[in-house]
DNA sequence: AATGAATGAGTATTCATTCAT
DNA sequence: AATGAATGAATACTCATTCAT
């Protein structure tokens, strides 16, 4: 057997390798400008490259969007998925996965932002909204059921758990977007203090008494 | 003979209303599409005008965008001047505030969406940027305040009364914003329950003992 | 025979003098932006009126600027007409025609433009150029015919007097035209010394010897 | 190995190259519509080139105007400059520089026009009239200053020197505007005569006696 | 007649995408 | 593959003209 496999397994890496590039350099700009208000050339220019060579890793501007969307909201779903596979008390499962989830929310706050810009902005192909809808509503499902267990378990308080999980995760979800504004506009006066893991969890306990 | 100040004062009434016409077919369009995915013939058909009529109201799409955005700001703030100017225990009077914000966000959720887009979106313009997110932070100090107060009272949880107002902050306006989207895409499945205002209270309920 | 004839012609007048404020206000203002730079506005705030009321008096933007045109041509054809039929020799009543013309136009080189403008410029209807230069070549023709009279009186050099006519004309226009700039921009800084009538009569000397 | 040098400057060139075609081929048409009358689409159907691709090489509409009337200004300073650097006398070189200036005035009478407008419309930028008016006044210095020159050699009439130079340009100038209206109507008619550089000298000949 | 609001076609400019090198 | 020039459809905004009062 020849050796062009192997070269080509190479050219493969590379192009896998340079998609990933752009596509980190793009999702904080597309949080940053929303997808109308993003070019390509801001794209391009935040990935060091020339405007032209997106198209050779990408169909369109759409097809970069979508890409950044699919994996943040598949990051969101394994996360919940590992917490809802390991082993522990419900609430200790629910612990790690706010836990595991909110800083790096803090870190980059860019992704949630592409999320909901996905979800919110009718500039954004229909198909993309619809998909990624139904995969929140799997994410949300995930948390309901633990939480769910945990009332079973006597950890958590007995409200409906479904309004919980959206309690939940919307204050995850406006922690995130709020970090990308307040935390920047509060750098200029008085840093802002967000919560911590701890505090997402308090609405969970179980009544006193 | 006092003739033309009549007309005078009503044609300035029509201006007036003309515009509160615009703004109110504007917010959600923008909510829907964002700043920069907003044409202003979407603006003008919604309010079932002629584009061109929309310059002699506003000076761009720009302004139509800041005032509404103003306007939603000052609401906000409004609601929580008048919590903190109530009468009733610390806590009671944040129970009147989640109970009559809440509500409306849910029904009108553009409003939470436009402002989130101004503070995040570079495609607004900076100062609208700097001047909003300048009132959000009196609006969270607010909050923070009746939460030390109820603190002091006894009412609420001993923890950093910053961070539980952020936290309760962001749970409204994570909601309001999942109502967009998750409110719409759920309607296609099955509903998604979103939690009474008494959900959001939970997290402030003082440690058992 | 009744009165309504009288109340008939005082309407008749109201109109005319109306048409007049409006042509009056609108001529220096076509000098100033040109035909396609002069927008409704700003003729009927010359003229101090409401926008709308051009068209009471006018058929289009066309139809003012076709009204300057027309009188300004036709102003300078009467001169040359009174030039023509004066008494005294050629060069006398070619004094005349250029110590009557040329003053006013320092004093108004609006109308020198905007007649330049309509022969100039495209954006006028095709018909008002054609009809204009016609206009503008029987003056010329008047002009050279006085000059070639002069030439067999012994009074002008024995040039071609087509020419000689040219070159008179386009010193005038191009005085016309020079005051409205230069006039102004040497006004800032040291006054420019324009030509008195005599001058332009210099080249039409006869020659020595 | 200093490959990209060469490709560098060749791009250079070809950009410099391509915005020469496009001021070619604007000049007439905004000599033809004036500023405001032209569209960018005029203006690059002229250059056979897709209209946005202007925006590759100047900034505005503004930009090629304010770089057209720039270059025909520069264009008849050298002329003047050129004629007071020259040897001969006075008249000579004045001679000289009608012969050089009004031939190719008679055949791209655009530049004339296009100058004169930029200094007539107030639609043009009032930075780029005032700059180009000082220009002219630099221009008509150098005239007055060789009319001077002249006087004291006697081979020029005692007259104000300034006015005979104003006269001179203000001759040219309406020549120039002249030829492009005059010339293409008389065209359809019978042609006019303009006059030949020597006429334009002969306001300038010294008095007999 | 007079006013100023309403309309909508028109224009400068931008930007996703394609193409030549 | 990579670059950046070229294309042209799309969009904010303007303005002549019409209309209701």
């Amino acid at each position: 057997m020849p050796r062009p496999a192997a070269s080509e397994s190479t050219r493969q890496e590379l192009r896998t390798q340079r998609r990933m590039e752009i596509l980190q350099a793009a999702a904080p700009v597309f949080a940053r400008k929303g997808f109308a208000g993003t070019k390509i050339t801001d794209l391009m220019a935040a990935a060091q490259m020339s405007q032209g060579l997106l198209y050779r890793y990408f169909t369109s501007k759409d097809d970069v969007f979508i890409a950044i969307v699919e994996a943040a909201v598949q990051h969101s779903i394994d996360i919940a998925r590992q917490a809802e596979a390991r082993s522990g008390s419900p609430l200790e499962r629910l612990r790690w996965f706010v836990e595991t989830y909110l800083p790096p929310q803090y870190e980059h706050p860019e992704y949630a932002l592409v999320v909901a810009h996905a979800l919110t902005n009718e500039a954004v192909p229909a198909e993309v909204r619809v998909h990624t809808s139904r995969y929140l509503i799997e994410f949300i499902g995930i948390i309901r059921d633990l939480i769910s267990e945990g009332q079973m378990a006597g950890e958590i308080i007995q409200r409906d758990a479904e309004q919980l999980a959206v309690h939940l995760l919307a204050a995850l979800h406006g922690l995130a977007a709020g970090t990308a504004f307040l935390g920047a506009a509060s750098a200029q006066e008085q840093a802002l203090r967000f919560p911590e893991p701890e505090i997402l969890l308090l609405a969970l306990r179980p009544d006193h008494s």
